[in-house]
RNA sequence: GGAGUGGGCCGGGUGGUCGCUCUGAUCGCAAGAUCGGGGAGGAAAGUCCGGACUCCACAGGGCAGGGUGGUGGGUAACGCCCACCGGGGGCAACCCCAGGGAAAGUGCCACAGAAAAGAUACCGCCACGCCGGCAGCCCUUGCUCUCAUUCUUGUUGGGGGCUGCCCGCGGGGUAAGGGUGAAAAGGUGCGGUAAGAGCGCACCAGCAGCCCGGUGACGGGCUGGCUUGGCAAACCCCACCCGGAGCAAGGCCAAAUAGGUUCCGCCCCCUUGCUGUUUCAGUGAGGCAGAGAGUGGCCCGCUCUCGUGGCAUGAAAGCCAGGCGGAACGGGUAGGCCGCAAGAGUCCUGCAGCAAUGCGGGACCUAGAGGAAUGAUCACCCUUCGCCGCGAGGCGAAGACAGAAUCCGGCUUACAGGUCCACUCCGGCC
RNA sequence: UGCGGGGUCGGAUAACGGUAGUCCGCCUGACUCUGGAUCAGGUUGUCGAGGUUCGAGUCCUCGCCCCGCAG
């Protein structure tokens, strides 16, 4: 499987944000908070925010970018039949990936969505996939 | 070499892998796939000004409201830029200034001070007049000294006059002085005067007129009368500018539901009492074929409601209104597409101009998202810092401010570090 | 995108352009066996940078931050 995350996997549309947030389950943890909402359909989609009071567009744009990334690496691992909004309360731009990814795992692991293997075999798994 | 002033440019580089987005070609019914190409900034920021563009409004002008404020030029326009003038700062290069009007009017100037602006004001100074006191001199008179005397001496006895000084009063002159204040009625000096005063004179500041230079702000010179506090980023006056809203502008396509307009169809049957009374209409009771609602799990049953109203007519047809069902049309919401990337464009260059800039010539095409792309990771190099090492070097860390949202011209603010040019002052050497 | 309002001690809130107050808090002392209450004294402030003015919390310009409104 590719490690792809393009248009049609996010969630583009204020109704759908307000939907998903207002009935969706919620799960915080270390400044993060997902909404989930399970679909009859298969795929999961994806909506990220990050609250504005974090700094100014650089800094937003860069824990958007990462958190991307990430879910863009690990999607496969993760639940089928999903739609997801992610909010990021806390400044997470500074500090090195690492711990921004295990941030994020345990956050994922613990509303039951990542099934998988702990991130960094995640990581491994997936570049071997790749040199494969 | 040191210190500084003004201006320009850059602001990590190369390669690999995995992605995002736009686009061209090919393949595919489509989803998409493959190959090729493009993909943040000097401030993209703040949203402080000015335009382009779009829609609305509009005969012309004014008022209100807002803005700008030395002069000349530049520009599509500006609160921007250039040059110059005036004022201020710096030894200098150079920098800063909302820099029109205070003699149109209103207002304010705390504390202190006589007074903060109408100087008929207060204190003071000055001469004059009056009252009083003191001192000196003179006249007169009493007493005394003396044997005596009109003389002389003495007298802190009385009266009068003159002069000087002092206190008070009166009506005048004066604006020199008043030490407070951020600021004091042009300043300094000489003359002058009862005392004084631009009262007169010289210089300085300022004002007005004339002449000369300059497009002009203004500068220089001469002459004159002697003179006007500050604040307009207080109200205000003057000159000039401004129609309003904004790309969520605006245009096109266009579901579902509700509503609008038009058209078509339907709005009933049986028995019987009463009223008008030919059919028929109204009204009441029943039948229970039909529709709807409620109830019971369903068929079915039970209960309730509906099964038109008006005009017109001898009657029907008809017309108007209403209800139900169906079709079409238009507006419009969600959603989609356009607006939206060839422009006051970028680079090189000639001419005009002190310059801002203008007029030409050549080459080039350079982001286009929309809960919002431009990222992640690895290696090598570059810069800086720390540690180790005598050293060559090694290890580790860091690499500014910041992210397009219709576009453009400015302003302002943020910014590690690097680099280039011109100029000024100081020191040294030749 | 276009508007509007506002930043004053630790908190709340006043102040014609003229000495920055008031309440709560905090500290010290008095009173009390101690604490509380009470009384007296003290503490700390105009969002930042420029400008106008003799003088700025107040007026002007620029910036920073907060709150709100409209589509």
């Amino acid at each position: 499987m590719r490690l792809r995350f393009s248009r049609a996997d996010r969630i583009r549309t204020t109704k759908e944000f307000r939907e998903i947030i207002r009935g969706g389950e919620k799960v915080s943890a270390r400044g993060l908070s997902v909404f989930v909402q399970r679909r009859s359909r298969p795929g999961q989609r994806f909506g990220l925010a990050i609250a504005s009071r974090l700094g100014g567009a650089v800094t937003r744009n860069r824990i958007k970018r990462r958190l991307r990334e990430y879910v863009r690496l690990n999607r496969a691992k993760m639940a089928d039949g999903v739609d997801l909004v992610v909010v990021v309360h806390r400044d997470l731009s500074g500090g090195d990936p690492e711990t921004f990814r295990e941030i994020i795992a345990g956050l994922f692991r613990q509303a039951g969505l990542l099934h998988d293997l702990p991130p960094h075999y995640a990581e491994e798994s997936a570049r071997r996939s790749r040199s494969r």
